[in-house]
DNA sequence: CGCACAATAGATGTATACAATTAACTCTCA
DNA sequence: TGAGAGTTAATTGTATACATCTATTGTGCG
């Protein structure tokens, strides 16, 4: 079985079978943000969809809960994650500390092979957002991050990015502000810029400036939503 | 129901069930390396030894295959997992890259009560060194390392932490070279010092050297054994 | 009318039965 | 004797049946 490139490095070769598949459509459908954050995973509808047995479901999600984009609850059932505004932080925090550092590694490994596949990546990035396919479009933005780290040649940091990816997957998808919308655009340019001319020190600095604008364009205050009941909402 | 400070956090709280009490043996017996790398789990075995069906065993070892403690290849079991000299090196600069400055962020925030639990905490490691319980003492140096990822107050990094400690105990048991059996010894004795005085700069800088010892008393070269074959061994 | 309690339906947790795969053993044949 | 194919035992993978728990709804009482 040959992995393609957005395949998720938790799910090792010699495991997986068919909960591999449910992996991998759910993963997909939670970073395109077609699955919502809080959204019931139930165990009968995955097994009626995917035609395979509970058993296998279980598995599959059981996987995804420990890649922290789905939280099991025992007796009640799995859920698409639901990170706080704390973990939101320490996510971002982490990311600062890995991915500048990662990307200047990147830089100073890059081969003309791997800058070929992130320019092409890039073009697929603008596509998507030409055809206004919004899913898709921050999917590819979160692999460009992962196929940078794998770049930096060093598989265990590479895995903790991309569970950062990944659940920030879901912080986006619960704390991004709509006024923000402009975001990034150039910023992946501009890191595909610095790794062209192998310019460490640029692209640690644009990764570091790229993420704290990601973190500009969340809204992490206290209390924001959620915590209005229906009463409120629906009481004249 | 209440978790034991080495309760490992990749158990949630709401999931486990039955299946949380074999990770948590099965998590100590590779950490005191009363289970070495290599040997074969199996399920029927499993079962038999907790009185539970495969089932429950199977979503235990399925756990300890994503903390990486256990490795699973398809069709032909679990078995404890064998990191590669080159994952070594990458578990490493991994904790490099994340436990210095966790120290600095520890030491920063730690309170009377962190201190005295750090203070305790040695004392039952010297126990155990002094009462020649050398899987005990290495679980308990290892679980030192994960405590104050955790008074930093940073679960992500502290989660990132307590895997790539948990992947070094099976280092160890691979790479360990008998010379250097002199080991660290003060080593947590002198952060502990820097915490008391509240120093960042010093636990940075400790925790940074800390490290590279441990590092430099591993045997990291390529081919080092098992390279030689049966008949190369006992060919006249 | 409102609150508390009980029954019930739906879902998850676990055990067991069966299918598929692997690994080891035996038997054959050169 | 040694290599190789076929068979067999043992182990893992999957499906299904049953047990347990939760949440909702309905009922009765205050």
């Amino acid at each position: 079985m040959t992995r393609s490139a957005s395949t998720p490095s938790f799910i090792h070769p010699t495991v997986g079978g068919p909960s591999a598949d449910i992996v991998v459509a759910l993963s997909q459908a939670i970073h395109e943000h077609r699955l919502l954050p809080g959204t019931k995973l139930g165990e009968d509808e995955l097994s009626r969809i995917f035609n395979v047995s509970r058993t296998v479901v279980r598995s599959a999600l059981q996987s995804l809960s420990h890649e922290e984009l789905v939280e099991l609850r025992r007796n009640r059932g799995a859920f698409v994650a639901q990170p706080t505004i704390r973990e939101a932080r320490e996510v971002f925090e982490a990311r600062a500390l890995l991915e500048p550092r990662t990307a200047r590694s990147a830089a100073e490994r890059m081969t003309p092979e791997d800058l070929a596949r992130l320019e092409a990546h890039i073009a697929a990035e603008h596509d998507a957002i030409a055809n206004a396919e919004h899913g898709k479009a921050l999917r590819l933005s979160g692999q460009f991050h992962i196929d940078i780290s794998r770049i930096a040649d060093q598989a265990t940091i590479a895995g903790f990015i991309e569970r950062l990816v990944a659940r920030s997957s879901l912080i986006i998808a619960l704390y991004w502000q709509r006024q923000s919308a402009l975001c990034e655009k150039h910023a992946h340019g501009a890191l595909l810029e610095a790794f062209r001319r192998g310019d460490g020190d640029d692209a640690e600095d644009l990764m570091k400036s790229h993420l704290v604008d990601i973190v500009a364009a969340l809204d992490l205050r206290e209390l924001p939503r959620a915590q209005t009941s229906l009463q409120d909402i629906l009481k004249v």
